[in-house]
DNA sequence: CTGAAAGCGCTTACAG
DNA sequence: CTGAAAGCGCTTACAG
């Protein structure tokens, strides 16, 4: 700008002004100017503009992983948000690692995002908290944080379960399979909530060793599969299974596959391909995309002044019956 | 900084040395220093830092659309690299509208990104030129820059629609349909070409009423499999069909599901749950993670200092056998 | 309508 | 081992 300045033989100041179109420049002067940031090829810098006006006009988007549909889809819907607001955003994946989460929310902070939007992979969020005092805004989704007070955009993940559970009831299932995540996360905790209650509801006596809850690679998960619906595992077998994520549903599938008498599914989350299965693949679909647009408008609110207290907001889910969870329970082998 | 210089009384040099573990302070100084770091709860500002610096230590990714598992798979291998570089990315979708596209990219130049990894929609990039003369490294991936020279890590379209189109013919098809995105997207035109040759190589006749290149949206896209495959449309139908992208090809499936004689499908793109269909779907993959780890790389070479000419980077594809490209083609219903 | 001075929060290049 | 001065590229608050 000093060079542009220079060539122009104007004053700093007057550069400024007419790169930010501000008014009140003679049109003479204006063309100077012009005529000295064409030559130059002059672009005015953003970063030192945005450090003088004490913000940046950029955000942090901390997920899980970028490469998983969920979380990208949320990310689009983010960005979207972010650009309607002239804000750009920083992506982080953090591979479901406390420690990993931390240091970049961390380091996000040392740029000085305006904002945070965290789908949390820890269960200690206190290391938030100077930051926030000193005025970063922070969302997060997916899941709530934890040990703080803080915005939080949920799916109604007790709910959503209860849900698919209840259908699978009402399609005359009695022992059902429940396949989740490490409970420590904690959509994984509420989810295997919603089975009991629905199960509780229905009347229905429950057997711990019909719960899953671990790791989601497809091994372990086709290994509990097996113990759960074949002879030599849970006696009688269950008749019917739901699964607590896409990861976890992608296993199951798999080891349905080579059953010839699969018990009914019902997922938590949908999959592009469900309706082409045979059968079609019965979900509990949430929604990803308003999800992140509500994220990141709590988020640019907090960040036009709004102090309200801190607002926890749920989403429904959505049962998408398609066939898999409309199987009828066949009776369990010994009987038969 | 300041302030914490005042409260320790020490210099402002003293400060930045011990935030940046510089050694050759004293151990009392260092002592000193900290508290009064402890008790301001203070962080260093590293965009002051950078801006100091000349360099932000952050890219730019610019992708059609986040959402889409390609090239969020994508941006998260080049997350990674980044990380280990150091380097944060900002990301935008420029959901193949060239306008966009160029609006990001210079938005990202004016924050002085070091580098932009593109994946472009536009035509024309020499509005990149001045901000490459500036300094910033460009590298493009799965399609080339148009109308500059630039660094480009693409996959081998052309080779990989031939190998699958190749694996169609050796299965006995001979009128085979070829469905792709617009001709002016550059992996679809090169998609084409291997049709082509596949066909050509085959000493296979060609009839342009077999090719649609056209908007990909679900209702085209079926309308054209109509057209290809049921008697009223092309005569005599086609026996097999290839597919151009994953969004191509789910529309494809949807089609045909309602088919009593579905005509065998080679499509380009893997797809999640492409094994579990019925039967199982036969693509030719790319591997993302592989293009943007190079993408990323080659990038980081480049703001390393290295200055050797373009390079143009080129990942094979994979044929992957399910089923559904390896069904032998059923007479003409004219025929039958 | 125009511009000189001070400052955003740091680092660089020096001097002591 | 320590720190005062200048500067990164802009804007803010003023004065003319």
């Amino acid at each position: 700008m000093n060079d542009v300045a220079a060539r122009a033989g104007v004053g700093l100041k007057t550069v400024s002004r007419v790169v930010n179109g501000e008014p009140g420049v003679a049109p003479a002067m204006v063309e100077r100017v012009r005529a000295a940031i064409d030559e130059l090829g002059f672009r005015r810098n953003d970063s030192a503009r945005l450090l003088r006006q004490g913000r940046t006009a950029s955000i942090g988007l901390l997920i899980e992983d970028l490469g998983d549909p969920f979380s990208s889809q949320l990310g689009r819907a983010i960005e979207d948000v972010a650009r309607e607001r002239g804000s750009l955003v920083f992506t982080g994946s953090s591979g479901e690692d406390p420690q990993l989460e931390r240091d970049l929310a961390l380091t996000f902070c040392s740029r000085r995002v305006d904002g945070l939007v965290v789908i949390p992979s820890g269960d200690d969020h206190r290391y938030l908290l100077p930051e926030m005092d000193a005025g970063v805004a922070v969302v997060f989704v997916d899941r709530p944080a934890q040990q703080i007070e803080a915005d939080a955009v949920l799916t109604d993940n007790a709910g959503g379960a209860r849900q698919g559970v209840a259908h699978l009831i009402r399609h005359g299932h009695r022992r059902i399979g429940y396949l989740g995540d490490l409970p420590r996360i904690h959509t994984a905790a509420e989810r295997l909530r919603g089975y009991r209650e629905a199960m509780a509801e229905a009347g229905l006596p429950l057997d711990e060793a019909w719960i899953a809850m671990g790791p989601t690679d497809p091994a372990t998960v086709i290994a509990e599969v097996h113990r759960l619906t074949s002879s030599g595992g849970v006696e009688p077998p269950v008749t019917a299974l739901f699964s607590g994520n896409n990861r976890i549903t992608l296993a199951v599938l798999r080891a349905l596959a080579a059953l010839k008498q699969p018990p009914a599914l019902v997922g938590f989350d949908d999959l592009e391909l469900a309706d082409l299965l045979t059968p079609g693949l019965s979900v509990i679909a949430q929604d990803p995309i308003a999800l992140g647009r509500a994220a990141a408008e709590l988020l640019f609110q907090r960040l036009d002044g709004d102090t309200a207290p801190h607002r926890r907001i749920e989403f429904p889910t959505r049962l998408v019956p398609r066939g898999s969870g409309e199987r009828r329970p066949s009776p369990p082998p010994a009987t038969s």
